[in-house]
Formats: C-alpha cells, structure tokens, sequence
RNA sequence: GGCCCCGUAGCUCAGCUGGAUAGAGCAAUUCACUUCUAAUGAAUAGGUCUUUGGUUCGAAUCCAAACGGGGUCACCA
C-alpha cells in the first residue's frame, strides 16, 4: 500500500507539486492509535513545496491519492498529517493473500549469495557458561535468519584445542589425578563425568597448584632467598619491591601483579607445561596421545551440550590445524609493502593514518598471533568455498578493535571480500551479583542453567499445563520445549550490541514478554483449530467487513516480511522477538474480546479461524528462526 | 590517559534512517474465569528520555562537550 501511494505521488509529483520531489520527502508511518485511520503521511516536507498551510496541501494530496486507489475509504489532516482509512475489503485480501503462502515471510531460498556465520568458538578446556548460550543463541538465530532472507549459510566455528592452556589441563590431569583401584586415572567412563567438566576441573587444579607453588616462591624471595634463581630475577624484583615504596595503592597492585606473573614463570608446573607444549609442536606421541584422548572428552562433553542447546556446525576448523596459516600470507604483505619488520625481527602492520595503532601480526621468533591465524583462517576460509560471499563472526564486543584491525588488514592486503566481513558484537551478560569471573567461581554452567530452566518449566506445567493423555516421552519433550524456549528468548529479546542482565527469576518467568507467554497463545490457537476441524480452514474468507483489533491483527501480519528484512540488516533477533511478542499481545487481546468458535456468523467465524491459522503460522515461523521450538498444546 | 560502546519509569528492556500526547513487561493497586486453554485480558499509578549547548518548522533520536558506567589498549587467545 505504502510503495503503491509512493509511487504514485512520484509519477504525478509534476501536477501536484509543480517539480520532482525526491522519494526521501515521502515519508509514511503507521497512523497513530488515538487518531483514526490505518496509514499515515507525513505532510511538513511537502508544505515549502505548495506554499500553503498544512491543512491545504494535506487536502490537495489526499484528494488526489484517493483518487488514484479505491482502496483508500477516507482522508483526514491532523496537525501537519495525513490519516488515511483503507477499506475492510483491502485488509482482507492481504490477508487471504498471507494465508495462501505456505512459506509466508521468507525470501526464495538460495536467491542470495553465501554467507559463513562463525559462533560459539570456545576453549576446551572449560565448560560452556551462561555468555556461551548467548553467543550460540545468537548465532544460530542469525544464521536462520539469513536463510529465510534468501542466503546459503555455513554455521562454523573454531575449535581452540592448541597451546599452553590445552597443556596446563593435561599436566594437572597426569600429576594430580587420583588412582581408582584399577590403577587408572579419572576418565568420564569411570567417573561417569562429562568429559568437558572433568578436564575442566583439572585445570582449575592446575591453577590452584600453580598459584600455591608461585606464592610459596614470593615467601621466599621476600625473605631474602634467592638461592635456586639467577640474578636478573633478583634485580628485577628488587627494582619493583624499590618502586611499590612509596606509591600510591593502584600502583602497588600493579606491581603486586607484576611479581606474582614474574614468580609464576618460575614454577616448576610452570615450567613442565612449557616443555609438554613444545613437545606436543614436536609431535611427541605420547603428549599427542594424550592430547587426542582429552580433546575427545571435551568434544563428547561439548556435543551433549550444544544438542541440549539445540544449536549445530556445518563445518569445524581446528586451531591445531590452522594456526600456522597466515605466516605465508604475512610475508608475502611483507613483500607488498603492506607489514613492515622491526629491528628484532618481528612484523607489524601501521594504522595510525587509520586512526589506529601499530599492532603486532608475527613475533620475532617468527611465531604467529592470534591475528595471523585469523588472517590465515579467513583466507582459508574464502579457498574452502570459493562462492563464498561474506563472512560474520560473532565474537563478544570486547575484541571489537580486534576485528576492526583484522577486517583493515584483509582490505590492504587487497582481499575485496573484507569489505563483506563483519563482526557480530555483542555485549556482557551480566549477573544480579555483578560480572561472571570464572577465578571467583561466580560463572553460571550452561549444562546447569540449561537443566535448571527445564525443571522449572516442568514444575510449572505439571501445576498448569493441559496434559491429558499425553506420554510420558511427550510430556518430557514438552518441558524441555517450553525451558529452553524461555531460555532463549530471554537471551535473545534484547539487542546483541548491548549488555544485558541475566536475572535467573526473570528468566524462567512465564508472564510478559516470555518465551512460553508466546508458546502458550500458540497452543491455544492450536486448541481452537483443533476443535474446528470440520471447518475447510485452506480455504480464503469472503467475510467484507473486520473489527478494529482484527484489523491491527492483519496490519501486523502484513509486516511481518519486512521484519524479517530488518532481522537480517541489522544482525538482530531481538527484531524478530519483539515483533512476536507485539503480534502475539494483539492477538491475545482479540482472543480475549472478540467470539471465536461460539460466533453464529460462519462467515465471520470462518475469517477469524482463518486470521487464527495465520497467527499461529507466523508465530511458529518466527520462533523457529530464534531456535525456539512451539508448542500443539500446553 | 588514548580509542570504542552504553546512559529512557523502582527493576528489565522497546522506541533511535528526526515527526502527533515517549511505549511494554516485572513489581504495586483494582477488576474480569457457569464463556473458545486465566501461563490470559482490562484498568490505575509510575518519566526534567544523565546534564548542558548546537543544528531544525520539529530532537529520546543528529552533532559537540561534561558527568556516570563498561570494554580495550599483550611478542595471550
């Protein structure tokens, strides 16, 4: 309706307005609720034009445009805008046209380029937390989202299984690890513990371990013995202890810091996790053994995991087998001119014209960072599949300048698809207690949360639900529906770029703007199409005339394509969340007024099942594009 | 300190390509289940949109500064 109109007033600018008007000065907006009418046209922009009053030039525009389409019933200009009514028989007709597309909202499929989506990229050797669900969530609904817009989407992610961090796990595991009485040390089979929480503990072993010994190391020092360390160790802490004299109490915490990262390098677990990490680039077996053998728990723990989250990859990469790509590439910029090599031999890359700084792309010793693998790895990526478009990574907001220096790096080193490269940024999920910091233990399990939402949702439904001759396995498969569906929306409601609170209470809510709020207006849509099965519900309504709530109803409906658009454009399924959530208040509130099942009129009746059905079908095809699954009955 | 992000009701969040009287949910108060699933709906109350200045016919929205909160400035990833 909107384009139509619009490209009316651009085909007959001339008579109305004496020249051309360009297309930005006509801007319509969805009429305001206290006013009447169904669309609105913004009159100011045209008042310069017309040199007349508001009141005038609304009037010459409205006259005109309904005119040119039956469809408008009436006009009206309040304060500097122009109401217009659009016919019953108008809004029925979208609606017959909503209710005969099976696929309603989603563009033809692979009609657009392909697209990479990387999400969820964690370290094996912890468990997945609460900022992990939000990032997988996120994800995975952005990646649905580009499919309905019409893109191919390869969901990939990176798995960190390389360096020192891998190594600290597996030492603690071999030197701390208790012996049952087999002689065998802990594994998931024979402590009956997900592989990824088991390897996880070790290393919250190692860390303790490791921070006992360095401060025992400190004790000593501070007293004056240095016996089993070289000189250099000897001036330097006697340079910082010199220097904590006298400061300022955030200064001497820093160098407080400095020690203790002085006096950890010179632990012997330290130093034996050092030597294991080189042993394992030297493809030592037995270190490597032992590598493939922690790695597979983490993975077995890790894919119990993401299935619960309902989350999957097309493609994995491993750090182990990447994280010498980009060397080449870094020397060969070298040669183009694009990195320059310092004294001691190390290679950066100069962005201060870019109001950026020098940053560091291979160490001296000729070793790469964590900018050349990405580097590498976009690289590689875009051989892999060379339809390859664009690429999106949805990586926390706290390596933004990370990936604007990576994505300007690929532009200089000449790559025209950088500019097709984004970084899907979100913010921090806080905790009523302040910010998760694994040191402090005050980090929230996925695993955990995951089952705790569930059984929540079980208590609850058990308490309300309509479960009458459902199976056990139903019913099970039900709960879980419904906690994790609470689950996801909540992360998913607020928009990415921002931080959020994560209020453990609010989340398994069931009132407002929740997750089961909107899986329960669908069951009950489903309960009302169910009861009226005799009805031909396939076939359009030839109902002429629509109660105002309905017509609110069809309106929305009639956006909802365009939401999916904006999803899409912005990253963002917090779009497609709130828009849910407007169409489902609208409907419960139509529900809630206006006779369904029990009106006499089978012609009304038959429109509004048919409204119904279209509800519902949107609703489903929403919440599928946020991953969260909707219920036939609840 | 440099750079980046954020600041809307008691709380959690929408609204931000400038447009009419700034919206929801939660919490509070009240009403509606002999009626299609009340996990619902209706209503009341709650706001100097952090502050100041600028641009404009018009600013929560754009620009600048200040204040407050967070992030980041590793030869870690």
């Amino acid at each position: 309706m909107e384009q139509n109109l619009k490209e009316i007033l651009l085909k007959h600018s001339n008579e109305l307005f004496g020249l051309q008007v360009e297309e930005q000065l006509i801007q319509f907006q969805k009429t305001r609720k206290e006013v009447e009418g169904d669309l609105t046209l913004v009159i100011f922009p045209f008042v310069k034009l017309l040199r007349c009053s508001p009141l005038e030039a609304g009037d010459k525009i409205g006259k005109f445009l309904m005119e040119q389409n039956s469809s408008i019933l009436k006009y009206e200009v309040v304060s500097g805008f122009l109401n217009f009514v659009i016919s019953p028989e108008f809004w029925i007709s979208k609606l017959n046209g909503i209710h005969q597309e099976a696929t309603y909202g989603y563009a033809k499929e692979n009609s657009k380029p392909l697209i990479m989506v990387e999400y969820s990229s964690p370290n094996t050797n912890k468990p997945l937390h609460l900022g992990h669900l939000r990032n997988n969530f996120l994800g995975y609904a952005v990646s649905e989202i580009l499919k309905a817009n019409g893109h191919s989407v390869i969901k990939t992610q990176v798995i960190n299984d390389r360096g020192i961090h891998i190594c600290k796990s597996m030492l603690a595991w071999e030197k701390f690890s208790p012996l049952n009485e087999k002689g065998e040390r802990e594994t998931p089979q024979n402590t009956g513990s997900k592989g990824d929480k088991l390897v996880g503990k070790y290393y919250v072993i190692f860390d303790q371990q490791f921070n006992a010994e360095a401060k025992t190391i400190i004790t000593g020092w501070e007293s004056g013995d240095f016996t089993h360390f070289s000189e250099d160790i000897k001036t330097e802490f006697n340079r910082l202890e010199e220097a904590k004299a006298g400061k300022d109490e955030k200064a001497v915490k820093g160098l407080d810091e400095k020690i203790k990262d002085l006096a950890k390098n010179e632990t012997n677990l330290m130093r034996e996790a050092k030597d294991m990490l080189i042993k394992w680039e030297a493809r030592d077996p037995q270190v490597y053994l032992l590598w493939t053998t922690m790695n597979n728990w983490v993975y077995a723990g890790f894919d119990v995991t993401y299935k619960a989250m309902g989350v999957d990859f097309d493609k994995l990469y491993y750090e182990s087998e990447t994280f010498l790509l980009g060397k080449d590439i870094v020397l060969e910029g070298l040669k183009k001119g694009v990195f320059f090599k310092k004294e001691d031999g190390s290679v950066w890359i100069d962005l201060t014209a870019d109001g950026l700084d020098e940053k560091l792309v291979l160490r001296s010793d000729g070793t790469a960072v964590y900018m050349t693998q990405d580097i590498g790895t976009a690289i590689d990526r875009f051989n892999d599949y060379p339809a390859l478009d664009g690429m999106i990574y949805t990586v926390g907001n706290e390596q933004d300048y990370h990936f604007k220096v990576l994505f300007l790096i690929l532009e200089k080193m000449g790559y025209t698809w950088a500019k097709n490269c984004s970084h899907l940024s979100y913010g921090m999920v806080d905790l009523p207690t302040g910010k998760m910091k694994s040191r402090e233990g005050t980090v929230v399990d996925a695993d955990d949360l995951m089952q705790e939402v569930v059984d929540k949702a079980t208590e609850m439904t058990k308490e309300r639900g309509h479960l009458e001759g459902m199976s056990e396995n139903e019913k099970n498969d039900l709960f879980n529906l419904i906690g994790m569906g609470g689950l996801k929306y909540y992360l998913l409601k607020v928009d990415p770029k921002k931080r959020m609170m994560f209020n453990p209470d609010e989340s398994i809510e069931l009132n407002g703007n929740t997750g089961p709020f909107i899986q329960y207006t669908h069951a009950r849509i489903k309960s009302l199409l169910t009861k009226s099965a005799s009805l031909n519900l396939d076939q359009t309504t030839d109902c002429k005339k629509i109660e105002d709530v309905e017509k609110e109803i069809i309106k929305l409906l009639v956006e909802y394509p365009s939401v999916i658009e904006e999803a899409a454009k912005e990253q963002s399924p917090a779009v497609i969340a709130n828009y849910t959530y407007e169409l489902v208040k609208t409907y419960n509130n139509f529900y809630q007024t206006i006779p369904i099942l029990i009106e006499e009129n089978e012609i009304t009746k038959h429109m509004r099942l048919v409204m119904s059905v279209n509800v519902a079908k949107v609703i489903n095809s929403a919440m599928r594009l946020l991953g969260v699954r909707v219920p036939e009955r609840m």
